[in-house]
RNA sequence: GGUCCCGUAGUUCAAUGGAUAGAAUAGAAGUUUCCUAAACUUUAGAUGCAGGUUCGAUUCCUGCCGGGACUACCA
């Protein structure tokens, strides 16, 4: 279906080509919303044209304006030219007609499949500590990134690298050899991604104790850093742990295995979930066989350690390390072999990774080692870097314990929920559990839009007070409005089968003829049915600027505006019959199209709060 | 040092080069015999500084000031 921005458009470049034989793109010029201090509901703005066609803005407007209407008479009506600014009102006619169409078609303003497919990569944790608020960052917007990518018409894979080897990881492997006694998750009742962090920071602080006494004893801090015997042991484990020793293998099998239990609650809590998941203990050994083959390309050159690098200061990065000087690989080789093997198992035409800001350099080298080598999938990298979450007091930093824990959080959200709930007193016949169901729906509808609702390229802070707010800009204000509409049709409840939908079309075709009066539908009204004609809209525009806030901001000022609408006119107790039926049209609509809106975020909609 | 990002009401966020820079929250003042007041209405409050490009700049360019990230044979 093309939306009335798109026919408006077209109505231009139609005008243009047939008043002045000049023909226009859609790019020529602009069309947005109309200010609401001036009439008209979409605006054409003319600068951008008057210099071609050398025309004054006034002629130009008016003999536009004319034009479009004469030719779109069923959907334009009324056009005013102001300095440079064309503004066009849209017929009532043509507004209730896309209600009456759409008002209870749930897939509205979603696209049908393209044949495109598109691989998201996000998440990605370390398996040494629990997920932390930049992880939840990270894991809204892949998910809702990927519904997005889905409305568009996009056939997604939802995929994650875990992180499960390295040197960090037999940092709290060591550490729980040393100092647990054996213990468990079990045995402690600990969730068992928090019970290794423990141990990874217990490694830190036992570490930091070696290095100081080394530092007493004279040695450099560096010196020191390299001699502790906690490093070296670590070291060797990772040694071990390559040369598949079977105690160490064991060791790290095992509490791999309580952080995935531990990870897969949280996931599940946060509704996070993937279709493929990579580990990088398997992945890590791929990318090395494209080395010979840059050797061949001359893209690669060898040191005389042995170490193997490419050179990118042409491309203004620098000499980057690919092989290690005793040929193992290296962080971005095997990013590589990944990358390779993502594209040979599925084909993707694009891949996204949602990655963190701090690695925009390393997913520049990444693709471009990838396109130097020719790699065909190279050009459909795109990262989709996302800025830190900073605390009021600044940078987490796990060192000072600053650090926003995941579960806690979400703990603390659905709390919240709950004593917003209790206080107002609303729900009290839900059983305990209607009651729980409601608190997560609430709790984790607020800290998702909150997380969602600022574009993810920029930075944001994260204010522990504010973001459990309730009120105004956030997930439970768009939840509410949802329960008041479906509170309404359950009140009317029988009046689609009363009415019967095919009934309402000859109903208000009857009344136009009727009565030509163009102020049929209410301001309040009219602008609804506009808003809701946008959704398509603000789909597409998520997509081209892979943003979830695009969609956050729409549904918000949906709301908003349903809020003032559900204020002022009474849509069960409407002045006649006929306002009754396009006011329970507008406020399904609006339902359907919110609850679409936030499943794009991730999130659910209670039916009473 | 080099590369890149960011400076908008007290605070947190908006604004493909377009009309008088929007919201939310905090502040002030109101709205409940009537579909859920987690709501609505009114009010006050901002583009770091200095230039440039043009009909028009929060947006593009240059310089300065302030903040941040990256610049590992860690991942």
């Amino acid at each position: 279906m093309t939306t009335i921005i798109e026919t408006l458009k077209n109505a231009v470049v139609e005008s243009l080509l047939a008043l002045y034989t000049q023909s226009f793109t859609h790019k020529d010029f602009q069309v947005s919303e109309t200010k609401p201090e001036f009439e008209g509901d979409y605006t054409v703005v003319l600068f951008s044209l008057i210099k071609n066609l050398k025309k004054s803005p006034a002629v130009l407007g008016s003999e536009l304006g004319e034009h479009i209407i004469k030719n779109n008479e069923s959907i334009f009506y009324k056009y005013n030219v102001i300095k440079g600014f064309l503004n066009i009102t849209v017929t009532d006619e043509y507004l209730s007609g896309i209600l009456q169409k759409n008002y209870n078609n749930k897939s509205f303003g979603k696209k049908s499949g393209n044949g495109k497919k598109v691989m998201v990569e996000y998440s990605s944790p370390n398996t040494n500590k629990p997920l932390h608020l930049g992880h939840l960052r990270n894991n809204f917007i892949g998910w809702s990134i990927a519904e997005i990518l889905k409305a568009n018409g996009y056939d997604v894979i939802k995929t994650c690298i875990v992180n499960d080897r390295g040197i960090h990881i037999c940092k709290s492997m060591l550490a729980w050899k040393l100092f647990a006694n054996a213990a468990t998750p079990q045995s402690t009742h600990t969730k068992g991604d928090h019970f290794v962090g423990d141990y990874y920071v217990k490694f830190n602080d036992e570490y930091k104790k070696q290095v100081e006494e080394l530092m007493g004893a004279g040695k450099t801090k560096d010196e020191a850093e390299k001699e502790a015997p906690l490093m070296k042991a670590t070291q060797q484990m990772l040694v071990d742990w390559e040369n598949n020793d079977l105690q160490v293998k064991e060791l790290w099998r095992k509490m791999n295995s309580w952080v995935y239990d531990g990870f897969a609650l949280t996931y599940k809590r946060i509704g996070s979930d993937f279709d493929k998941i990579f580990y990088e203990s398997e992945t890590y050994l791929l990318g090395k066989d494209f080395v010979y083959e840059g050797f061949e390309k001359k893209i690669l050159y060898k040191k005389d350690d042995g170490s193997v690098w490419i050179d990118l200061t042409e491309d203004g990065l620098d000499e980057k390390l690919v092989l290690r000087g005793d040929g193992t690989s290296v962080y971005i080789t095997s990013d590589i072999g990944l990358a390779k093997q993502k594209y040979e198992q599925y084909r993707p035409d694009q891949s996204i990774y949602v990655v963190g800001d701090e690695q925009n350099y390393h997913l520049k080298v990444l693709q471009l080692i990838c396109k130097k080598l020719g790699m065909p999938f190279a050009d459909g990298i795109y990262h989709l870097s996302y800025g830190m979450v900073d605390l009021p007091s600044g940078k987490m930093k796990s060192r000072e314990g600053n650090v926003v824990d995941a579960d806690d959080l979400v703990d603390e959200m659905i709390l919240t929920a709950k004593m917003h709930t209790e206080e107002l007193g609303k729900v009290k016949e839900f059983t305990e559990e209607e009651l729980n169901t409601l608190y997560e729906i609430l709790g984790l509808g607020a800290m998702k839009f909150y997380l969602l609702r600022v574009d993810p390229k920029k930075r944001m802070v994260f204010n522990p007070g504010e973001s459990i707010d309730f009120h105004g800009f956030t997930g439970p204000f768009v939840q509410y409005t949802f329960a008041r509409i479906q509170s309404v049709l359950k009140k009317v409840g029988s009046w689609q089968l009363a009415v019967g939908s095919n009934e309402i079309p000859d109903k208000v075709s009857t009344a136009n003829e009727q009565q030509p009066t163009p102020n049929q539908l209410l301001p309040l009204e009219k602008k609804l049915i506009l808003l809701l004609e946008q959704y398509s809209t603000a789909i597409t525009q998520a997509r081209d600027e892979l943003s979830p806030s695009v969609i956050a901001n729409y549904v918000f000022h949906l709301a908003k505006t349903f809020n003032s609408f559900y204020t002022e006119h009474s849509i069960a107790n409407a002045e006649d019959e006929q306002k009754k039926i396009l006011r329970l049209s507008i406020a399904e609509m609006t339902a359907n199209v919110i609850a679409g809106s936030m499943q794009l975020l991730g999130i659910k909609m209670p039916d009473r709060m």
